[in-house]
DNA sequence: TAGCACATGTAACTCGTTACATGATTTG
DNA sequence: CAAATCATGTAACGAGTTACATGTGCTA
C-alpha cells in the first residue's frame, strides 16, 4: 500500500494545507516545484490512487467548467505514511544532468561558442539565485523562530531553501570559473 | 536523425576511445557515470539505433559467451552530431531529488531520527567527495597543461570534476548545518 | 470577442528499470 | 567446482511527457 514518489510529493503538499488537483499541479511546475515536478496528467490519476489507499479524501465544491472541483484533504493514515517515508533513508539517486553531459563533450565545440553557452547557463543560475534570495528576504525576521522548532513545516521549508541557495551559488561560481578559462 | 540524450552520452564516451557495449554499460553505472546512468538493457538497443543512423560502426572481435564481441567506433558524422549537440543550449532540466523531497516533510519526523538521516546523507557526500579528491590528485601536475587547451577531452573531464568537487562540498556543508540545527 | 486562467480527465508515446535468457573464461 | 566477470540481447512493467478533449468565467 506504499505510494510512489509523486504520491509522497502530493502528500507533502497536502500535509500543509488542503488543495484541489489544479493547485497541486501548479505547485509541481517550474519554477515552483524545486525538487520534484509533474504535469497535471500525472497528478489526477495519482490522486485517485492515493484516495483508493485512503491517504486522502475529497469534498466536491462545484466550480467552473464541465466537471466538479475536488478539494483534497490528507487523512491520519496519509500523514502516518508520509512520516514513515520521510523518516526512511532515500535510495541513492542516479545523477542525471544533461548540461554536465554537454560539458563532458565541450572540447569538440569551438571555444568562443562554448564560452557563450556557459555564460547563458550562468545567467540562469543567477536568476534562480535571485528568486531564492527574494524568498529568503520574505522569511526574514522569522529565521530564529523557524529554526527553534524542527517539527513545523516552516523549518523544513527553510532547510530546503538554504539548500537551493547554496546549490545556485556554487553553480554560479563554477560557471564564472569555466567562462574565464574559455576566454 | 537526432539521437537521444543517452545516445549522446554513448557518443561522448566513444569520441574519446573505442569500446564494446559491455564497457560502455560499465562506464554508465554508479559511481562511474557521474551525470548520466543507464543499464545494459538500454545501452544495446541504443547502440543499434546509433549504428542505423551511421553515427557509429562496429567490428566483430570474437569473445567469450554465446555471442560475438562488438567493438564500436564513432564515425565522422557521429562526431559532427555530437559537437552540434554539445554546442546547443541544454533545455532547462526539471529538478528531481527524492532526498530533498523527504527533507520537505522532515518536520513530521521525530528530530533525533531526522538527525540520523541527515548524518547518513553527510557520510555519503563525504565518501563521494573523497573519491573526487582522489581523481583530482591523480591529475595533479597536469592541471596547467589541461587548462591551456580547451579542445582536449582532458579539459572537459577536468571541468566536470571541478563541478563534482564543488557540489559535494556544498552538500556536505549543508548537511553539517542541518544536523547541527537538529541536535 | 479573443485569449487566458481555472479545472479535470484520457490516450499515445518515450524513457528507464528489473527480470529473463545464454554461455565462455577466470579466480578462489 | 562454485562464483564472479565478461558479453550480448529481449520482455514486461512503471514513470513521465505531450497531445487530445471539454467548458466556464474574467479581463484586455
Amino acid at each position: 500500500m506504499a505510494a510512489s514518489t509523486l504520491g509522497f510529493a502530493l502528500l507533502g503538499l497536502l500535509a500543509r494545507k488542503s488543495r484541489n488537483g489544479y493547485e497541486l499541479s501548479q505547485a509541481l511546475r517550474r519554477p515552483i516545484g524545486y525538487f520534484w515536478t509533474a504535469s497535471h496528467s500525472q497528478v489526477y490519476p495519482e490522486l485517485a490512487r492515493l484516495e483508493a489507499a485512503r491517504y486522502i479524501t475529497h469534498t466536491v465544491i462545484d466550480g467552473p467548467g464541465p466537471r466538479d472541483t475536488k478539494r483534497y484533504d490528507i487523512t491520519a493514515a496519509g500523514r502516518r505514511a508520509l512520516a514513515a517515508w520521510a523518516g526512511s533513508p532515500a535510495p541513492p539517486a542516479p545523477e542525471r544532468d544533461e548540461f554536465m553531459l554537454k560539458v563532458y563533450s565541450l572540447w569538440l565545440v569551438e571555444p568562443a561558442r562554448a564560452r557563450t553557452l556557459i555564460v547563458e547557463q550562468l545567467a540562469r543560475h543567477e536568476a534562480q539565485l535571485a528568486h531564492y534570495e527574494q524568498l529568503e528576504r520574505d522569511m526574514r525576521g522569522e529565521h530564529e523562530a523557524l529554526l527553534s522548532d524542527p517539527t513545523t513545516p516552516q523549518f523544513s521549508a527553510y532547510a530546503t531553501l538554504r539548500r537551493g541557495l547554496s546549490f545556485e551559488r556554487h553553480a554560479r561560481d563554477w560557471c564564472v570559473w569555466l567562462a574565464d578559462e574559455l576566454r
